[in-house]
DNA sequence: AGTTTGAGTGAACATGCGTTCACCGAAACT
DNA sequence: AGTTTCGGTGAACGCATGTTCACTCAAACT
């Protein structure tokens, strides 16, 4: 295989797991997992296909390990969201932001974020429901936050949650939209500003029903 | 193959189609349109594979197959969603009988909505433009119902566009979070639940948002 | 220096795949 | 009655699949 010359034996053997899991993303990226094969995947990095087995027990197994990968990055994302510049926010200037950092994201980790989109619709079981779950955690995480926004305070934590799968479930359909609109500048622009708008639509809706009850 | 006796030539041929038609449905209902292949289906229908040619071009034609058939049954409850009883109903009413109508749909066309659901991220590229598509026209659809509300009038089409698509985004989560609810009944009465909380949080503000524009 | 470990090898297997082709036989036409 | 149409057949093709097994050979240990 291409070996960079680098030597200690664990340290192949993490490169050649890297090489791995770029090689399974980049194939099945149009198609799925359910529809990807060992041997390509082999051939693609350069082994034999039996060398697979080596580094993971069966392309599920793979595929789950793409899963946790995918949202490290996608934490990292919703952390550097969160992280406040000192000042206070308006609401505005948090869905501006909001947004921006998700279009920036997308834009760097697009593989990733199309892999998540595709599996949690068609993946293997074990794979659909490890997303399932992260996006459970994310959805979480979410309601947490909101519970800090001025006007929140008497909310029932259920309340909070059922707002905060709205706002994911919306920034999910946001995500595929961006990577759609790959390489169409003006069709991107037009997405992220619809998402401004639904995401201000929302907060301020949520805000008002609350008040009235 | 299974032969039910009715005799007309296109009869039969329709027959068969049908069972074609059944059988991927069935077949890829946990993986998906890129992962079935034809002798597996002429299996499943009990004819040799070459045989699948004298109804379709390719798996890829089937996959356009189902998913006008899915979305026959799809824009069916959208008509049954706009059909008003006479009286003026109130929003509550409209969200109510929405989500019912929407719970009802998704367990009698279950297989259709999860097939969607599915081809539409993970479908081979020509299926999920159709289904792409297809959902557009149904946000356009919304978009004329939702100027018809009272408190609407001046609105521009475009904003109309982003608040219908916002609804239709969370109708389809809703509706993949029912399939998942399968058989948990009071998961199902949370899941539908918080549909009609969104959708009240969605309308409530949209129209408040713009009230202050 | 000698031994163990373990990532990668390469042949072999049974199975399943899409597609081709010439063919059959009954329903549907003339 | 004679002919055409056409849904379904069955053999054959070359190729890809997952998994097994006994193997090599250098790095990592003792």
């Amino acid at each position: 295989m291409t070996d960079t010359p680098g030597g200690t034996r664990i340290e192949k053997k993490e490169r050649t797991r890297r090489s791995i899991l770029d090689a399974a993303l980049t194939l099945c990226e149009d198609s799925s997992l359910v529809a990807l094969s060992l041997r390509q995947v082999a051939k693609e990095v350069g082994i034999v296909p039996t060398a697979f087995y080596r580094h993971f027990d069966s392309l599920e197994d793979l595929g789950l390990a793409l899963v946790d990968e995918s949202f490290v990055s996608l934490r990292a994302m919703l952390r550097s969201i969160r992280r406040s510049d000192g000042t206070v926010p308006t609401f505005t200037e948090i869905v501006d932001r909001s947004v921006a950092t998700l279009e920036e994201h997308v834009h760097r980790h697009r593989s990733h974020f199309r892999f998540i989109a595709r599996e949690r619709a068609a993946g293997p079981p074990s794979v659909k429901a490890r997303i399932r779950h992260e996006i459970e955690l994310c959805e979480r995480e979410l309601a947490t936050d909101l519970a800090r926004l001025p006007g929140t305070d008497h909310w029932s934590s259920h309340d909070l949650q059922v707002l905060s799968s709205l706002i994911v479930t919306a920034m999910v359909a946001t995500a595929e939209l961006i990577v759609a609109a790959e390489g169409r500048p003006e069709a991107e622009a037009q997405v992220s500003a619809a998402a401004r708008t639904q995401l201000r639509m929302v907060l301020i809706g949520a805000l008002q029903w609350k008040s009235e009850s």
